[in-house]
DNA sequence: CTGCATGCAAACCCTTTGCATTGGG
DNA sequence: CCCAATGCAAAGGGTTTGCATGCAG
């Protein structure tokens, strides 16, 4: 499928998905619901609930920040988002299923201290698989149900390596 | 070793150096100083800033949040120990690396803030198979070879999850 | 119409900062 | 002695709450 086709749907189903489980669970399609709804999914990233605020403000609509912050919390309590607090006081916002997203990488230079990669440069691949293999053996072993993750991995980056020889 | 003499070293031997390396960057050994490293030194989960301000208040040592924010930032700048934010808004403090090698893995839980695992109770099984999966994996798509590695994992531990049903 | 949802402002919590005072080296 | 370190209180960010008003169903 053409990836831009493919993504309007998948937004549109998202945003249908999230105006079903609203109605369904009895809660109103309030304008401000719909503008942060449309908001969270042009998947504009980063997005903690200034951003969503300032960006609504500055299209004049009408939204005060307890309602970001309150429909923030109605769509998580619903598992529409996941919050995700880690590595700062300010949470953020992702798609529950984006769960590769919900850790934060971080790959070192033991050497050089370069900072070799982060979340975004990360395959997916990896990211699914750490998760997965960890997440399913601590909840096995230490019964911790995993929300978040902060990983840091240090070593010897490329051009240290091949100075070193 | 017999357990109990083992962790009266360690604890020992991580306040000698955590003495030290304050006395070698200039910094005071303050009372205040010495009683941070002393409850920090004791392994007491969860520690947050307001966990040591408030155990020590208890003992009635003079004591601000202030001078307590302080030298966690100054412990931590120091690298002696370790700042972590993650699933809640408050900061908690760990040990870099409770292993010689610089590997670790924490497991807290977004509640209560317990550490409901770290490196010495996790079973090497999954340790290995975490980290053999990703450092491979990294080395192949980032060039990194992975020598140290300091995993956070959050989420809701076997008591919380209980009280929530 | 009814009561859930909103905006505003104040309150809250955690953390940082300014400032006069103290005490370690 | 001197300046780094302290306690206190006030300010600072992010988030939550109380309350009168507004609007979706």
């Amino acid at each position: 499928m053409i990836p831009e086709i493919e993504n309007i749907i998948g937004k549109e189903g998202r945003k249908k998905t999230w105006v079903k489980n609203l109605k369904k669970n009895g809660y109103k399609l309030t304008e401000q619901r719909k503008e942060i709804l449309d908001f969270l999914s042009k998947e504009i990233y980063p997005r903690n609930a200034d951003d969503i605020y300032r960006e609504l403000k500055k299209k004049n609509h009408r939204i005060g920040m307890a309602t970001v912050y309150r429909t923030l919390d109605l769509l998580s309590s619903l598992k529409l988002i996941h919050k995700v607090n880690i590595g700062s006081n300010k949470a953020f916002y992702l798609f529950p299923g984006d769960t590769e997203d919900n850790t934060a990488i971080y790959l070192v230079c033991d050497k050089c201290g370069k900072l070799v990669s982060n979340n975004k440069c990360l395959n997916n691949s990896i990211k699914i698989r750490l998760v997965d293999n960890a997440a399913k053996n601590i909840f096995k072993n230490c019964r911790l149900r995993i929300n978040h993750f902060q990983i840091f991995f240090s070593g010897l980056c490329e051009i240290c390596s091949n100075k070193h020889k």
